[in-house]
DNA sequence: AAGTGGTCTAGACCACTTG
DNA sequence: AAGTGGTCTAGACCACTTT
């Protein structure tokens, strides 16, 4: 029979007192986003097991479950039944084609193939100020990439970075990151992407993307601002994609399972 | 102390014993979409208290719980604290903008005002009897579109549905609708839209396009294909939109709160 | 065999809405 | 005050992985 003690115990615990108005499974979830956020528990790590886990936050095993549960619906950890609990990688297939849309209009989706074709530092545009957050004059990083699907190159990319969040960032280490460019701003710079927003819209291709994509002059392609953000809602980049749609849509599925 | 009960007691239940590798939460969820999707429970209707629901799928609270919160997330139940769980009527603003993905550029999201421009019947073109698994030569039904925002023409909607999935549709029923058209869909055929695929891509708009938005020969325009889905995955219409974005975006949040 | 997450139980108490 | 969903507990047993 449940004892049900109260709540409030006043113990040792790691764990704040829930707020006004908060609950419990919140607050754990919360201490668990600190501690992957801060780089305490960093990607690939294993979590302590649920036993324990409830035991430090002075939780039962339904409670802290609970705020599990949310963080893997997240994508922030992945559970493997037998094996543990983990931080997340952001390395699988299935999390880059989250935030990689294009696809071909017939046949299978695919890894894109990504060529670097400027690396420069500037002085953040207005616009980039205002997407990444910072004060005007701000030092950032543009990046152009030409990425082929099927051998042709179907998309201009120019990532905006601030200089300050990845300090010392170089035209080699990008270059020769292994895995993808999300990978490389969490595994060199403990910036991990939880989410992204979206716009696109359709111009006539500029001269500078037509020359990169093999495109005639004035022909209709979408353009794709997204603005990438990590834990706190904080951005951390902004990417301007150029798209030829001839052979390839973007693809946005609101299914709801079922 | 828990009794722990052999889950398989054979008793007058009326859910299915669970199927090999399947779960108990699951078989109650499809029992409950069944209900739903049925028109047995309908659109706006209160379902029965936690405690009763329970105990006629001779599950525990926590488990009917965890059916419930699925398709709660789905957004096909709705749950207020204090007055009960009712199924979702597809009427309220947040749940409209789930499927009407333009923003303006500046300034807030908004409902756009709907002008009835064209309906007719017809034989399905191949492209939409693949869309909507029909075969070659079904009967359905064109509607065309066209949708503003802060009084200038931006969408032009095609909307085709199968003849026989929406028996009767005439076009006054159609124009003199209370609410969305996916309300009416719901309230008239019962066919509730759970989700849509949709794929975007860049093209000159075509003559009759650039008639109903005003735009000159050639202007660069969004065409957006997108399949709305019922209950069984099951294709319920097509609808190709085509969008001036000059002022306006297509937004898509990839957000995950955290 | 030991350890992990996955599912499920049978309650308790709380917050909220309605009569 | 009665009824509803919201949170939380303290377990049990199962399926899976690793040693």
């Amino acid at each position: 029979m449940p004892s049900a003690l109260p709540s409030s115990a006043s113990s040792a615990s790691s764990l704040a007192r829930p707020a006004r108005g908060a609950v419990l499974y919140r607050e754990v979830k919360k201490q668990l986003i600190a501690d992957i956020g801060s780089g305490r528990t960093p990607p690939g790590a294993a979590l302590p097991n649920e036993k324990e886990l409830a035991e430090r936050f002075q939780v039962s095993i339904g409670t802290l479950r609970r705020a599990v549960e949310e963080l893997v619906a997240d994508h922030i950890l992945v559970r493997q039944q037998g094996r543990g609990t983990f931080v997340g990688k952001l390395d699988e297939a299935r999390f880059m084609f989250q935030f990689f849309k294009i696809e071909p209009r017939e046949g299978a989706r695919e890894f894109p193939v990504l060529k670097l074709h400027a690396f420069a530092r500037a002085r953040a545009t207005p616009q980039e100020a205002a997407a990444l957050a910072l004060h005007g004059a701000a030092s950032v990083l543009r990046i152009d990439n030409v990425l082929s699907l099927r051998g042709r190159p179907v998309i201009h990319d120019r990532i905006t970075l601030a200089a300050t969040q990845f300090p010392g960032l170089t035209r080699a280490q990008f270059e020769r990151r292994p895995g993808t460019i999300y990978e490389l701003y969490q595994a060199a710079f403990g910036i991990t992407v939880v989410g992204a927003d979206e716009r696109v819209r359709a111009e006539r291709v500029t001269p500078a993307s037509a020359a990169l994509l093999g495109l005639a002059a004035g022909t209709p392609v979408l353009r794709i601002e997204r603005v990438a953000f990590t834990f706190d809602q904080k951005p951390a980049e902004l990417r301007i994609s150029v798209v030829d749609t001839d052979d390839v849509d973007y693809v946005s599925r609101m299914r709801q399972q079922v």
